[in-house]
RNA sequence: UUGACCGUAGCUCAGUUGGUUAGAGCGCCGGGUUGUGGUCCCGGAGGUCGGGGGUUCAAAUCCCCUCGGUCAACCCA
């Protein structure tokens, strides 16, 4: 093996592909339902993009795809796609509010794992300029409703607030305190986490770090008044709408521009450590922090490949068919099937062929395997008739239907004839 | 970045204490009606045993390095 695409990333195939793609129209029905529009921004930026968003995270310290273009400037892959959208919003001040879904690939440095990839794609939405905790309730929602659609059961949705600016700091202030005071009893790797960011202690799975983070203070105790009642404004909206969550104090988000609600969502479907499918919360410093005004925003990220393995481990959401409505079998050079499928596909019908004047036996098992209906038969005797040949598949129900199996019928109407008979099979498989 | 396990045909895997031309199932191709698909029968193609180096008379098998995958820590989607 010589040449592989690179580590962390994979080619996606045929019905693989299919499938992702058909998550992500689903995505941007939802979305576009909700009255978000698409955004497309690039897939690398301005280094400056990242770094003022999150310094401090790993996303952006160490896990950035860095490089300079031949003029010498510095970018990054994007390691994320909230940050790219807020400075488009900076760049080009949409009135608000602002309602924008995305889709694409991200990257990110670190060692791939199932359901972890260097370049892994995600769709969001974000929702800019409200603080009114209905917009929170709104980007849930979407979030819950897209995903439960998708067939997903085993879902949890996990919420907390992390307050103001001040709360946090002032929240961050007493958990660095709370675990100096008991450092002695944290790991090794414990330690070295507080003196980076004591927040990401708190989702730390070693035994005796666990035993700490137990009784370490709450962020409840910190939250300002404003911010503990939007925090109860949107469990009330949750409520409401029937979608269950579960309140986590300690849930941090690995970005650092959480303000107010953050949540995450998480299969029970998945095992192993992977088992959050996405996540978001409230950003209200992040347009500002990117040059922009104080415009406060709302939204959520969702891995596509993560929601697909909870997928398949629920048995929800297969792949969409690739089966052929119609293959065209010619034993007389291949030359009427070119013209026949293409007279075909131009009035809207699936049409595969056999190429390389392959035998009939061998062109009827490449029909079969198809999955077409139905085999249009191109023979010496059918081309001096100007006619073919028609004939029902058995895999599809023809000796069930009682016509006979196969007929001829003139060439010239052909077009039409299977254009009648596939939109009589639509209306029925639609009425079933 | 750290540790553990794994890597044999397109896919899923066998391969006995290192020992002759490395096997199976599925898939693929051809034949079994000189114009007809599933099943069945017969035949065939396809493998640098992830890669490189070493030990040995002899390596898929043992050792080292490396690449890739998986699991955990870390982190996160």
């Amino acid at each position: 093996m010589s040449l592989q695409a690179p580590r962390g990333t994979r080619d996606i195939l045929a019905p693989d592909s299919a499938r992702l793609r058909a998550l992500v129209e689903t995505f941007a029905g939802a979305a576009e339902l909700a009255g978000y529009g698409q955004v497309v921004s690039p897939m690398f930026e301005q280094i400056e993009v990242f770094r003022r968003v999150g310094e401090a995270t790993d996303i952006v310290s160490k896990e950035m795809y860095e490089f300079r273009d031949p003029g010498d400037r510095h970018l990054a892959l994007r390691p994320e796609l909230t940050a790219s959208v807020a400075r488009a919003f900076v760049q080009h001040r949409p009135p608000l509010p602002w309602k924008a879904w995305y889709e694409g690939p991200q990257f990110r440095y670190e060692k791939p794992q199932a359901g972890r990839f260097r370049q892994f794609n995600q769709v969001g939405a974000e929702l800019f300029g409200s603080d009114d905790p209905q917009a929170d309730v709104e980007v849930i929602a979407l979030a819950w409703r897209f995903c439960t659609g998708l067939g997903l059961r085993e879902l949890r949705l996990v919420v907390n607030s992390l307050g103001d600016r001040a709360d946090r700091e002032a929240y961050l202030a007493a958990l660095a305190a709370y675990f100096e005071r008991r450092a002695d009893e944290l790991s090794a790797q414990g330690r070295e986490t507080l003196g980076r960011n004591p927040l990401r202690l708190l989702d730390s799975k070693r035994p005796e770090d666990l035993a700490v983070v137990a009784g370490a203070p709450v962020i409840d105790d910190c939250w300002s008044e404003a911010a503990a009642d939007h925090f109860a404004a949107v469990l009330a909206g949750l409520e409401s709408l029937g979608i269950p969550f579960q309140r986590n104090p300690r849930l941090v988000r690995g970005l650092d521009y959480y303000r107010r609600t953050a949540f995450e969502l998480a299969s029970d479907a998945l095992d192993g450590a992977q088992d959050a499918v996405g996540g978001g919360g409230r950003y209200d410093g992040l347009v500002a922090d990117l040059g922009g005004p104080e415009v406060p925003g709302v939204g959520f990220a969702l891995g596509v490949d993560r929601l697909l393995l909870a997928c398949d481990a629920e048995g929800s959401f297969p792949a969409p068919s690739g089966a052929a409505d119609v293959f065209v079998v010619d034993v007389t050079g291949g030359g009427e099937a070119t013209l026949l499928a293409e007279e075909l596909r131009g009035a809207g019908i699936r049409v595969e062929r056999a190429f390389d004047g392959r035998s009939m036996k061998a062109q009827m098992k490449a029909a079969d395997r198809s999955g077409a209906r139905w085999a249009l038969l191109i023979g010496s005797d059918e081309l001096a008739g100007g006619q073919v040949s028609l004939r029902r598949m058995r895999a599809h129900g023809a000796t069930a239907t009682g016509e006979s199996v196969q007929r001829r019928i003139p060439r010239r109407d052909i077009t039409a004839e299977l254009a009648c008979l596939l939109a009589t099979e639509a209306a029925e498989g639609s009425t079933l």
